[in-house]
RNA sequence: CGGGGUGUAGCGCAGUCCGGUUAGCGCACCUGGUUUGGGACCAGGGGGUCGCAGGUUCGAAUCCUGCCACCCCGACCA
């Protein structure tokens, strides 16, 4: 185990906070709740927001920016929306500070009271409607397929790094639409982008699906999300994708002339992800020596390491590695050389594992004598030696098997925690004992769930798109269900 | 908001119960040298409003009062 990182089984949520802390991915600030992401866990955000932005414009999105202030009047204009928020929101009244009289400090300045109290956005619905307003007066101005890459404020009574941070990071997508169908579509689309993201470049399977009428986002008609699954057993919901049916449209008064010359409300949808997305990377694939990146979204792929007695041998090594540093730069591979001398082999080795870089690649006397390379893999921590010949084409090929290795052990780990239950019993004996998914029966209703969720703190996680119709009864109540639901305690 | 814990060097801690030289230790850092295929070693060196504000006392990291911050567990949530 790497000096410093409490074990996964000793305690997982110790273990989480030291990888986030140690790899230096993020912090927490002076500031409760909110975090300061550091450069290496910003490398990892960026290359995030950079896929999923490529595969926005690639779907017909531009992006754009509204403000970081909505006015509280916004608030009261669709009712389940301010239900869902009001309670974590942080407020703004005044707009001016002024020295305190008794001579300490600064006190706000209760001249400088605003008339209306902004809300900082827990989410821009509401801001963004009011806005699309003004922008949409026949059925010629739709769609509107905007994107916004911003920091929303959630006053979450507990914090955790990454997964839940009083301040995060994310992008909500808003689009207007002329029908209804396509919105859904439109809804749907988005759902799936966020499955190919995070399965194909995060290497985390998930379960694609709708929420339960409890567990759907404040406002929506349909809420569609994507869940994956975490090595303690826990699920974690990755990304949401709503269909706002007109909700929005009738609250901010959006109407737009159709061929046939009617007024209509317009249909919308809105969706997201966020840092959070971070806390599922590290939470899926890292261990007890430290972060595991899948290659594609790790900021570097292949660090290089020398090893040496004398300042000839440093020097021939160093020629080697720019030698073939700058061929697998040619090809697309972010590298680095760590000739810092002031530290030893072992200890470099130690630190990348710990940051997790997919492959590192030690070069010494005995590999300049015969030829060859050490190759390490951080996914299975194995190594070994490769001639220098072709080691480009070896390196590049590498990285894909790694992004595939990664992928799918996550995939079977979520297999071998997917467990069918046909009884309570069952269910609370799967729930305690193994964890994971659980897919039984459940009768429909807000009630039951909620009895389920008090009685066991799972939740239903999700009704997957690819459900199996199946005849059953509630494990719950014994009622007649049609289909399977997964159920899960989650993050 | 309830329960628990912590605040002493960049990080991790000891010292606090029972007040008393110049506040220690490990890691990190700086200088020099020897090292370098899995977390090096020796020698020398720098770094402190002891969370904040009051109080008691000849004397406070230590005792008293008030405050603040952060972490962990729970309720709430992406």
């Amino acid at each position: 185990m790497a000096k410093g990182i409490t074990g996964r089984d000793k305690d997982y949520s110790q273990w989480y906070n030291d990888i986030v802390v140690k790899a230096g991915l993020a912090d927490h600030s002076a500031v409760r709740g909110c975090m300061v992401i550091k450069p290496y866990g910003y490398a990892i955000w960026e290359k995030i927001q950079r896929q999923l932005d490529d595969m926005f414009k690639a779907t017909g999105h531009q992006n754009a920016y509204f403000p970081l202030f909505i006015p509280k009047s916004f608030f009261s204009k669709e009712a389940d929306h301010v239900e869902g928020f009001a309670k974590e929101c942080a407020i703004v009244t005044h707009y001016r500070l002024k020295n305190d009289p008794d001579g300490k400090g600064v006190v706000v300045d209760e001249d400088a009271k605003l008339e209306e109290e902004l809300i900082v956005r827990p989410t821009s619905e509401t801001i963004i409607w009011n806005t699309y307003k003004g922008w949409i007066q026949s059925y010629r101005d739709l769609p509107i397929l905007i994107n916004q890459w911003a920091n929303v404020v959630r006053w979450e009574m507990r914090t955790r790094l990454f997964l839940r941070t009083t301040e995060f990071l994310w992008q909500e997508g808003h689009t207007a639409h002329a029908t209804k169908a396509e919105a859904i579509e439109e809804t749907i689309q988005m759902i799936n982008v966020y499955a190919d993201f995070v399965q194909n470049w995060m290497g985390v399977p998930v379960i694609i699906g709708t929420k339960s009428e409890g567990e759907r986002f404040a406002g929506a008609i349909e809420t569609y999300c994507i869940e994956a699954l975490m090595q303690d057993g826990k699920a974690l919901q990755a990304g949401t994708s709503h269909f706002l049916g007109q909700n929005f449209a009738k609250a901010f008064d959006v109407k737009f002339q159709t061929k046939e010359g009617t007024l209509e409300h317009v249909w919308a949808t809105s969706w997201g992800v966020s840092t959070r997305l971070i806390g599922a990377l590290i939470m899926a694939h890292s261990d007890d020596n430290g972060l595991v990146l899948p290659p594609k979204l790790a900021p570097t792929q292949v660090v290089f390491i020398p090893i040496y007695k004398s300042k000839e041998e440093l020097e021939q090594i160093t020629e080697k590695v720019n030698e073939i540093k700058s061929q697998l730069e040619k090809r697309g591979v972010t590298t680095q050389y760590d000739d810092r001398d002031t530290l030893k082999p072992g200890f470099k080795f130690a630190e990348y594992e710990l940051k997790g870089y997919p492959i590192r690649i030690a070069i010494g006397p005995k590999d300049l004598e015969k030829g060859t390379v050490e190759v390490a893999r951080r996914d299975t921590l194995t190594k070994e030696f490769v001639k220098q010949e072709g080691i480009v084409d070896y390196i590049v090929n590498l990285l894909d098997t790694i992004q595939e290795s990664i992928f799918k052990k996550a995939l079977d780990f979520r297999h071998d925690k997917t467990t069918k239950a046909d009884t309570f019993d069952e269910f609370k004996r799967i729930l305690d004992e193994k964890g994971g998914f659980i897919s039984a029966h459940w009768d429909g209703t807000a009630e039951s769930e909620e009895k389920i969720k008090e009685e066991t703190k799972a939740t239903i996680r999700c009704i997957p798109f690819d459900n199996e119709i199946e005849e059953g009864t509630c494990i719950l109540t014994g009622k007649p269900s049609k289909q399977r639901v997964l159920f899960a305690r989650s993050y």
